[in-house]
DNA sequence: TTTTTATAGTGAAAAAAATCACAAAATGGC
DNA sequence: GCCATTTTGTGATTTTTTTCACTATAAAAA
């Protein structure tokens, strides 16, 4: 029912209100949120009655309030647990990346296949050898993965996580995986999105580069 | 009039038909190319036919013939280089990962503020202070750019690009940029497709996770 | 207190995207 | 060479998403 741009785009209005929230706004207007996230005021208001979210007619969204309504939508009142597969050039890059964190999001591990990446120096994200990786998962109740391997071995990948209990993948592998039906995956294909700019500057971008995002649930 | 939902399709049918040409297939139907990409029959037609491209009643369609069809229409027959600003964690590993050169893109040059990342290596990319942006992108007629830099200094990174003549962008900030409506931004925010998977999985999931895909054009 | 004004909430309308369904054509078998 | 079959190409239809437009309501002003 409700699709992954809307959820995209609340998640959205979240960080714009944590940055009005952070500047000491205490209210806000559907239009100032639409300014802020690059789209019209009838969608944020769309947006959130389809949540049953409500403000105050002619007063506006009290920013604290909101923020707690769409923290609660979003799950974001407790800290999500993730594990990496693949400490090769993209997995080594998410683990480095601060912007997990700060949005609530911990690393808790990532797996990989080579000893010379492991890790397990204090303070650091530990690297370990990919046969803990059930274990690991099951032991701390982990629900969400990331693929950060060679396409070959994404497939093999998924298959393990989803063995351990996960349940949710975000894949950076540029392949078509095949899953259950319970279970979520979200491909980001970081070519195919370089790709996608060059082909509007190649043929005449005075078009509008309407909407964007792929995804696949399976 | 053509979106990027299209555009990512018709990349993926482009993919895919490079496989089966490597299996030694001469000829494909449509149904396995949607089978190939995960869409429908009648998508893979309706995208080809607002292209004009055709195949043969009963007999599918030529894989060489089509693979240079489409070759032609998302310009992957002549190379194209990019650049890249910020040569931290992303940057790096955009540089290291090998699946731009596979796919004809070929990154030119990494730029920084920090010296200590700059590199001339032989055989690597180099990467240079920003200040030689500039020059570097217009001797090159470079039109594409990857920002790679904390949202702090995106903006400022966006309009140093599009002043050296940059005509599109992926960025990885997580910021809304602001840019002239001649050039092409296309956002991707790593944290963003996380949480999507997490709300996913939090809110019962059995629902579809549907379309996935956003953009900004500016 | 009454009036004015700004803004939320939402059903209706429009636009966009995907799917359907079927005619037209090409192939292979007889 | 004709018929049966398969698959394309596309107009029509359906579904989904976005925008419009108007009512209800709360705040401020008079």
């Amino acid at each position: 029912m409700v699709n992954k741009k809307c959820i995209i785009r609340l998640l959205r209005y979240k960080n714009a209100l944590h940055r009005l929230n952070s500047l000491g706004f205490v209210k806000v207007f559907s239009d100032n949120l639409a300014d802020a996230v690059g789209v019209t005021a009838s969608q944020v208001r769309k947006d959130f009655s389809l949540f049953g979210i409500c403000g105050n007619k002619r007063g506006g969204y009290q920013i604290e309030a909101l923020l707690g309504k769409l923290n609660h939508i979003l799950g974001k009142n407790e800290q999500q647990k993730v594990v990496i597969v693949g400490g090769g050039n993209i997995g080594a890059a998410l683990m480095k990346y601060k912007g997990f964190e700060k949005e609530g999001v911990k690393i808790a591990a990532c797996f990989d296949i080579d000893p010379a990446k492991y890790n397990h120096k204090e303070g650091d994200i530990p690297v370990l050898p990919l046969e803990q990786l059930r274990d690991f998962v099951r032991q701390n109740h982990i629900k969400i993965g990331v693929i950060a391997v060679p396409d070959i071995a994404a497939q093999q990948v998924l298959d393990l996580m989803l063995a351990a209990g996960i349940k949710g993948v975000l894949n950076f592998a540029p392949i078509r995986l095949r899953a259950a039906s319970d279970c979520v995956i979200n491909n980001v294909n970081l070519v195919l999105e370089l790709e996608t700019v060059i082909y509007f500057i190649i043929n005449g971008l005075e078009k509008s580069i309407a909407e964007i995002h792929e995804e696949q649930k399976s």
